[in-house]
DNA sequence: AAATTAAGTGCAATGGAAGTGCATTTTTAG
DNA sequence: CTAAAAATGCACTTCCATTGCACTTAATTT
């Protein structure tokens, strides 16, 4: 636990009861979630909380946002040293259409995509749908 | 108008008035519109009668539905010959982060996106964000 | 330690957009 | 012309993101 606290420190993030089990929680999970995902697991917290302290780890860069295509915003931590804030977020996501989960390609950059002349690109979303490795089993 | 008469014909749409309107207000835009762009455009017609309309045109496939990222679905014309409803939609979209326009990249395919062992890749969305050729020049 | 300030949390409410049920109008077919 | 089918309009619902404000908890200052 104290590794945790640390990284929380380390990026400005003050230490509270309610961080620290949302950040437990998205590290156990393997898969992008939902606020819906985590208020369900802290049934006591509100969803205002949860939405913020989500909020705050994005904006400290810890936490990434994930746009699968779903209509609901999925979240994820970042990998270490992920620099999502600064540079563009490189790695693909990937939607499974079977359990309808999203995850964390962090393994598979981005290609590099040639857009038309005049066109500058700033950042890339790319995510695949499809059926993942649990469901294709 | 005669050609746009065979072409819904042909798709088993049937004509009316407001599917004509609508269909010419696609065509006559070159970047992707949002429901309420179609709204502002035919203040007389009901929010629910462009969004069936739209949702037909899409159904019979000329009109594909656009998720840029925004979290507002967009719609655009299918290039003719396009059969984005058996295939999946294979060009690219671009955002103007500027503007906050996008525009479908017909002439630019996705590239084949290297997915781990185990997964299968059925569809991707590919959203490049940037400054469009409008903005940059 | 007490007082002051700042940050975090909870409740209530708002707003945007997608989607649906049903009554009414318009089109099509017999 | 009449009956059936499809399209349209209105009202309403649902879902999620987001905010304002009051209250509680933690951090600073005196
Ligand atoms: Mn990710
Ligand atoms: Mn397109
Ligand atoms: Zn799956
Ligand atoms: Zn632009």
């Amino acid at each position: 636990m104290k590794e945790v606290e640390q990284l929380l420190e380390s990026k400005q993030i003050r230490i509270t009861a309610m961080r620290l089990l949302i950040y437990k929680f998205l590290a156990e999970k393997e898969v992008a979630v939902t606020l819906s995902d985590i208020e369900n697991a802290f049934a006591k917290a509100d969803r205002t909380t949860l939405y913020r302290t989500v909020k705050t780890f994005e904006d400290k860069g810890i936490v990434h946002q994930i746009d699968d295509g779903t209509g609901i915003t999925k979240y994820a931590l970042c990998e270490k040293g992920c620099n999502c804030e600064i540079e563009t977020d490189l790695h693909l996501h990937f939607h499974c259409n079977n359990c309808n989960e999203t995850v964390c390609l962090t393994e598979h950059k981005i290609p590099q995509i040639k857009v038309p002349n005049g066109f500058v690109s700033e950042n890339v979303n790319l995510v695949v749908k499809g059926i993942c490795d649990k469901c294709s089993a």
